[in-house]
DNA sequence: GCCGTTTTCGGCCCGACTGTTTTCAGTCG
C-alpha cells in the first residue's frame, strides 16, 4: 500500500472514532476530507513534506500537517494510536451496517457494553438493547436486517457488474407511462470503478403519479426487497444484492435533481458554496435567490413555492452559477470547478475518438476468435487499425507463444491483413515483464513485430522498490511501445504492484512509451487517479480492451470512462491518432 | 479541525425518510 493510502486510512480511522465518541462533528468532517484528498492525490505526499508545502493543500491545516509529518518520519501517528485506543476497535466496522450510524453505535457501546459485531448480534438476539431512548423495535429490526445485508453483499460492486443492472432498470423505468424523463445519477453516472448503490431519477408527466410510479418501481422483477417507499422516493435491493434508490421529481425540477444526486458530495458542497457566495441557494429542487428562498413557503416532498432561477437542466444551473457544463465524470472536486471558472476544462475523450485497439488476443494464445473474426468486428466498429497481441511463452496457462510460434503467427497476421481491406492489422505481442523486469523474448524477436505491449502478469506482490525497478527496466527496452495494465490490479480481487508512479510516469514520458488504460473489466488499470497523474507528467496513454473475444472489443467504453474521469483528451491517447501519427510513434524509438 | 479581500472567531450544504416521537434525532445521500 502506498504512503498516501496508508495516511488516508489513518485519517479515515480517526474521523470514524471521533464520530463514535460524539466529538464535535466538524472535526470528523475535516479529517474525512483530509483522508479523501490524500487518496486522490497522485503525487507522493512525501514530496510535499520535504518541500514544506503540506499546508498549501486546501484542507490540510496544522493538526493534519503534524500527523502527516510524524507518520512520514516514524511510520506511526501517536494521535491516531491514542484516539484508536479510546474506543474498542471492533466498533469501527459497525459503521458499515446500513441503518446504523455513529450516534447509535456510541449509545450501544456506552450504555450496553457493545464492543464489536459479535456483541451486537448477541445483544440483538437477547433483546438487551430494548429500552434505550429513541431506539424502538423497528430500529432494532432494521439494524438486524442491515447486518444480514452486509454479510450477504461483498461490499461495493464493480462498474462492470453495476452498469448493466442500472441500465436495465433505467430502461424499465422509462417504459412506465407516467414517467417523462429518467436518468441514472450517483457514482454510476460519474462512472466510478466501484458502485455502492444505484441512483435513478425520474420526472412525471402527471405530478400526482408519484406514489404509483414508486409502487411500480418496487414491483420490478429485479427487485428482491423493498427498503422504503414514498411519493418522492423509493429504495430497493435487487436480486444481485445491489441497492437502488429512485427519486421522483416534477419535470421542471429534473435538471436540479439529476445534478444534485449525481454528486459527488464534494462537488455539490463546492457548487452550493459558490451559489451562496452569489447570494443564491442550491438544492435538489433548483437554484434560488437566497433572500426570496428564505421567505418562500416550503412543504416536505414538494418544490418550494418560488420560481427557481434555474432547475430544468443541469446546464442551466451551471450557467446561472457562471460555469460551463461540467461532465459528470469530472465531478469529484478535483479542481473541475476552478478549471471551469477559468475556461480550462478539458475536452474529454469520447468513444468516437478511438481509431483502433492496440491490445487483443486470438485463438493463437487464449482468445476465442480468429485473427479474421477479430479484424472484421473491429472494422465494423469503424476502427482504422487493430493490433493482434497474443501472449508470450511464460504465460503457459494462456497458451503463450514460443518465439517460433510467434513468428509464424506474425506471418498469419500479415497475410490476414492483406486479405481484409479497410483495416490495418498490426502484428504484435503482449510480452511478459518477468520478475526482474527483463522481457519474455529477445530483442531480435521483438524487432520482428509492429508493436510490443509489455505487461506484468505474475509476481504481483513485490515491494515498491523492486516492482518499480521492474517496470522501469521494461520501459527502457527500445522495442516496448506500451506498458499493458501497468499495476496488474483487479478490482475487488487484488491490489496489484505498489508502483512509485511518479518514477514510472517520468520514465515513460522520457522514453516515449505509452501507458495503458486497460479497459477490460475488472482490470481498469491504470485507474483514474494514475491516468490523471500520467498525463500531468506528460505521458501518452493507450486505451485498449485486451479483448479475448469479439465481444471483448465492446468493453472499450469502460476504459473511456476511466480516461474521462482522468481528464484525458483524445490528443493524449495514441489510439486516437491517425495511422500515420501512430506509426511514427511506434517506430520512433527503434530509429533513435 | 479548517478557513478568512467583511472574519483569527464563528461558521461549516440541504432535504427526505424513518422511527421515535408530539417537535425531533439519526441516518443517508
Amino acid at each position: 500500500m502506498s504512503l498516501n493510502s496508508e495516511l488516508a486510512d489513518i485519517f479515515a480511522r480517526m474521523a470514524a472514532v471521533m464520530e463514535i465518541k460524539g466529538e464535535v462533528a466538524f472535526k470528523a468532517i475535516a479529517f474525512s476530507k483530509v483522508s479523501r484528498l490524500l487518496r486522490d492525490l497522485h503525487q507522493d505526499i512525501r514530496q510535499a513534506v520535504e518541500d514544506g508545502t503540506l499546508t498549501d493543500i486546501e484542507g490540510i491545516g496544522k493538526s493534519s500537517q503534524k500527523i502527516i509529518e510524524e507518520y512520514v518520519r516514524t511510520g506511526r501517528s501517536v494521535d491516531c494510536d491514542e484516539l484508536s485506543q479510546s474506543v474498542p476497535a471492533g466498533l469501527l466496522p459497525l459503521l458499515q451496517i446500513p441503518g446504523l450510524g455513529p450516534k447509535t453505535i456510541g449509545v450501544f457501546w456506552k450504555q450496553r457494553g457493545v464492543h464489536n459485531l459479535e456483541d451486537l448480534v448477541k445483544a440483538l438476539d437477547a433483546g438487551t438493547l430494548a429500552g434505550l431512548k429513541g431506539i424502538g423495535d423497528k430500529k432494532l429490526a432494521s439494524i438486524k436486517q442491515g447486518i444480514e445485508f452486509l454479510s450477504q453483499s461483498k461490499g461495493r460492486l464493480g462498474i462492470g457488474e453495476a452498469l448493466p443492472i442500472g441500465l436495465a432498470l433505467l430502461e424499465r423505468l422509462r417504459q412506465i407511462k407516467q414517467v417523462q424523463q429518467a436518468e441514472i445519477a450517483g457514482s454510476l453516472r460519474r462512472r466510478k470503478e466501484t458502485i455502492g448503490d444505484v441512483d435513478l431519477i425520474c420526472s412525471l408527466k402527471d405530478r400526482s403519479a408519484g406514489p404509483a410510479v414508486s409502487e411500480a418501481f418496487t414491483k420490478f422483477p429485479e427487485v428482491q426487497r423493498v427498503l422504503g417507499q414514498g411519493g418522492t422516493k423509493a429504495s430497493v435491493v435487487t436480486i444481485e444484492g445491489l441497492q437502488v434508490d429512485l427519486r421522483i421529481v416534477p419535470p421542471e425540477n429534473f435538471g436540479a435533481a439529476v445534478l444534485y444526486f449525481t454528486g459527488s458530495k464534494d462537488h455539490n458542497v463546492k457548487i452550493r458554496g459558490r451559489a451562496q457566495e452569489m447570494s443564491m441557494t442550491l438544492n435538489e429542487w433548483g437554484l434560488f435567490k437566497l433572500a426570496d428562498y428564505e421567505k418562500a413557503a416550503k412543504k416536505t416532498g414538494e418544490a418550494p413555492n418560488l420560481k427557481p432561477l434555474a432547475s430544468e437542466t443541469e446546464a442551466a444551473v451551471y450557467a446561472k452559477l457562471k460555469l460551463p457544463y461540467i461532465d459528470p465524470e469530472l465531478r469529484e472536486d478535483r479542481g473541475e470547478i476552478e478549471a471551469a471558472e477559468a475556461g480550462k476544462l478539458p475536452k474529454l475523450i469520447t468513444q468516437a475518438d478511438i481509431r483502433g485497439d492496440l491490445h487483443s488476443h486470438t485463438t493463437a494464445s487464449d482468445g476465442v476468435a480468429s485473427i479474421e473474426e477479430m479484424a472484421v468486428v473491429a472494422k465494423a466498429k469503424g476502427y482504422e487499425y487493430l493490433a493482434v497481441t497474443d501472449h508470450s511463452k511464460s504465460q503457459v496457462i494462456a497458451n503463450g507463444l514460443t518465439a517460433e510460434r510467434l513468428l509464424k503467427h506474425v506471418a498469419a497476421i500479415r497475410k490476414a491483413g492483406e486479405k481484409i481491406k479497410g483495416i490495418k492489422l498490426l502484428a504484435g505481442c503482449e510480452v511478459d515483464i518477468l520478475v526482474d523486469g527483463s522481457l519474455d523474448f529477445e530483442d531480435a524477436v521483438l524487432a520482428e513485430l509492429d508493436i510490443v505491449v509489455a505487461s506484468p502478469h505474475a509476481s504481483l506482490k513485490q515491494d515498491t522498490a523492486t516492482a518499480t525497478a521492474r517496470i522501469l527496466r521494461a520501459i527502457e527496452n527500445r522495442y516496448v511501445n506500451i506498458i499493458g495494465h501497468p499495476t496488474g490490479r483487479m478490482i475487488n480481487r487484488r491490489e496489484g504492484l505498489p508502483l512509485d508512479m511518479a518514477k514510472i510516469f517520468k520514465a515513460a514520458a522520457e522514453h516515449g512509451v505509452a501507458l495503458e488504460i486497460n479497459a477490460g473489466y475488472p482490470r481498469l488499470d491504470l485507474n483514474d487517479i494514475n491516468a490523471h497523474g500520467a498525463i500531468d507528467a506528460g505521458c501518452v496513454l493507450s486505451i485498449d480492451t485486451d479483448a479475448h473475444s469479439t465481444d471483448g472489443l465492446d468493453e472499450i467504453g469502460f476504459g473511456i470512462s476511466v480516461a474521462r474521469r482522468a481528464w484525458v483528451t483524445a490528443k493524449q491517447v495514441i489510439n486516437c491518432w491517425t495511422w500515420a501519427d501512430l506509426n511514427k510513434f511506434l517506430n520512433s524509438r527503434r530509429t533513435r
